[in-house]
DNA sequence: CGCTTAAGTGGTCATTGTCAACATCGCCAA
DNA sequence: TTGGCGATGTTGACAATGACCACTTAAGCG
């Protein structure tokens, strides 16, 4: 095989962007089975080349997980951003980001759990960068649309606000995250129902449990399982 | 050896008890090394006994993880039970049950992330009947302290009012899963903080994002890492 | 043309999960 | 008492895996 060039491909190599390959590989295992203990020979096998050949581009197990992770966080923010450009006023892009936040984990669970999840526990080491990057951008989005008034007036980023913020983004951040997880884990359903979920959720939340809670959507169960069928 | 003598302990069979000298086992290792991926072989070996001697307790590891998740449940009911005791007001109560939520997380990370995390991903089967139990204990436990008045005013548990009260409990559990697990996984912090955070987010929560933020206790960042040092 | 070096190949090793055949013990029925 | 039975634990074996190694190939460059 000499070249074996494909149309507009950059294969300027053997395999031509193995690295690229692996991944792809790896989130489409991943996808399938939904389960990040598929093995590194499997990822070489789909992608045709010898067992060996992904520990060129990989040091190790963890690494390509890494690099897994980093495309789930670069797919999310792309979602997001994209989640916000129809919307106008900075409550509606909340809302807006909100949903398609559940809606990324809900759909990709494996992947969402990747993301946030233990592979990294044992040393507790330092997270990629390239998660970083990507985890600080996904932050971005949130501190612009609150300080342009997502949680009602307009928070200028001063100094001053800074800390108020912060902790909206905490606390908006905590609860989309925890109810990403249940309805993935299936602890709370069903999970066809996410925008209804995470909307009223959201919505309780900023209108403060204390004052009044806006009841759930029908048929949604809260629990383990769903308590009668 | 005749009868087994029940002085120092009861072994009436060979080991006596495998069963939960195993979990222990996988219990140790797990905040050990914070991370599941053990081998059931280094449990058999810390138990004193051959590789799979295990096997004719838990059909698989699986199986076993499942019971270290059930006994994590338990903990974390108990705790929380405890942490009730104390308090008089049903608000009391649930901020009670808030931080020691948290805690329980924070202090065992991989414990916690057995319990809700996805080692069940695959074949999206039920969840093992222990949990089951031991998280809808948990339930209850906020239904009880909601419906007392730890939102504000009591929400009698009528048929009418169930609806809320499950919102409540969602709202309430998505917003300090999602915060354990930011903690856990190191994107917020620093984790010595548990109680002031859980505390400022429940708080900011109950009071209602729109009406006024309280800002975050000093010193604490959010976001993938602490963004200088 | 020959050199350097990244990309891929084949082989090897310890470890792991799982299976099947045996051994051992308490218990119960004959 | 005895013999068998089932639960418990043991031994040996197997394929698959992660990781490492030395070797080969071919691209790019002077």
């Amino acid at each position: 095989m000499s070249k074996a060039n494909v149309t507009a491909g950059e294969r300027p190599y053997h395999h031509g962007d193995l690295q690229r390959a692996i991944v792809n590989a790896a989130l489409e295992v991943l996808s399938e089975t939904q389960s990040t203990e598929f093995s590194l020979r499997e990822l070489a096998r789909r992608a045709g080349v010898t067992h060996n050949a992904p520990y060129k581009h990989f040091a190790d197990k963890r690494e390509l997980l890494a690099a897994v992770s980093a495309v789930g966080f670069d797919l999310l923010a792309k979602r997001l951003t994209n989640a916000m450009q129809g919307q106008t006023s900075p409550r509606a892009r909340l809302f807006a980001i909100a949903r398609d936040y559940v809606r990324h984990g809900v759909e990709n669970p494996a992947l969402y759990r990747l993301m946030f999840g233990g592979y990294l526990t044992g040393p507790g080491d330092a997270r990629p960068a390239i998660e970083i990057v990507a985890a600080e951008k996904t932050k971005a989005l949130l501190a612009d649309a609150i300080a342009q008034g997502a949680l009602g007036r307009p928070l200028p980023k001063t100094p001053r606000n800074e800390r108020k913020i912060a902790a909206g983004i905490l606390i908006f951040w905590s609860l989309m995250h925890g109810l990403t997880l249940l309805l993935v884990d299936g602890l709370v359903g069903p999970s066809r129902k996410t925008d209804e979920l995470s909307e009223s959720v959201l919505q309780g939340m900023l209108e403060g449990l204390a004052k009044r809670i806006s009841a759930l959507p029908a048929g949604v169960w809260v629990g383990p399982r769903e308590p009668a069928k």
